[in-house]
DNA sequence: ATGGTTGCAAACACTTTGCACATGA
DNA sequence: TCATGTGCAAAGTGTTTGCAACCAT
């Protein structure tokens, strides 16, 4: 029984959350986006749209989603933040420099970490960010 | 020869940077200091030590010190940018959510998994960051 | 002496907040 | 209806920049 297309709005009401132009259109945004997406960016896609946003809704928003638990934020050394959906299977970034694409990762070693660490230091991870920097295959072959 | 107190002075000759008073200073906080510095905290240790400068001055020595490869910068999701001194021996962050506390923790397996994002994405990593967030052993004891 | 550095003030980018108005349930 | 959301404007951070004065080499 695979769900293709997720109801919008039924997710948001499901959050507590009512479903408004806004809320829905950056959930749709989220739903059909790989790279993760900054304010920014999300607003361009509401102006594109029609829906009469502005910046200070939109943050808002994205952060009403991470408190209930409905996206990540991300940071890839920009300055700001990124988010994604949350609930996706553990995966990490490959950022290029160059080009500023950026890939997924999956399957890393992480969780063995963890438990290395809480054995060795006590501490209790609850949760990691690691990101990747460098050169995409198609930057390697333009650049040097 | 081990060379137990480094030579800020002679160092940043070398790295062709006028070794100004808050130049040196910076250098000697980045050498103490276990845990990276944001530039606020730099400029309180500046303060202390009566050495009068301004906030942009400090993001400009730390930027230059980026620059010339001396400081790595650091993010831990606050929305600022800390710095630790470069060439340390590769080492991950333990960010306890509670009190803040950061700890090291050292040998993980990413050089490996850099092979293998090379093997099967031909991405080329030049460097990754690598954060851990959860509770230190005091403040489990303490809040559980 | 002179070019790298700094202080100050102003500008920027990103993000948050207060309040009155609008709207989804 | 009425609590929840939004628009607008203003303010709060963190960071960068232009320019004249300053100081390390």
């Amino acid at each position: 029984m695979i769900k293709v297309s997720h109801d919008c709005k039924t997710e948001l009401n499901q959050a507590e959350l009512r479903a408004t132009p806004a809320r829905i259109a950056v959930m749709k945004l989220l739903e059909n986006t790989t790279t993760p997406v900054d304010v920014t960016m999300i607003k361009e896609y509401l102006d594109e749209k029609n829906i009469e946003t502005d910046p200070a809704t939109v943050f808002r928003i994205v952060n009403m989603f991470q408190q209930k638990g409905l996206v990540k934020q991300i940071f890839f050394n920009e300055g700001k933040f990124r988010y994604e959906l949350a609930g996706k299977p553990e995966h990490h970034h490959l950022v290029c420099d160059s080009c500023g694409q950026v890939e997924t990762f999956a399957d890393c070693a992480i969780p063995a970490l963890e438990k290395d660490i809480k054995k060795r230091k006590g501490f209790k991870v609850t949760s990691h960010s690691l990101e990747f920097y460098g050169l995409c295959d198609n930057c390697q072959t333009k650049h040097n």
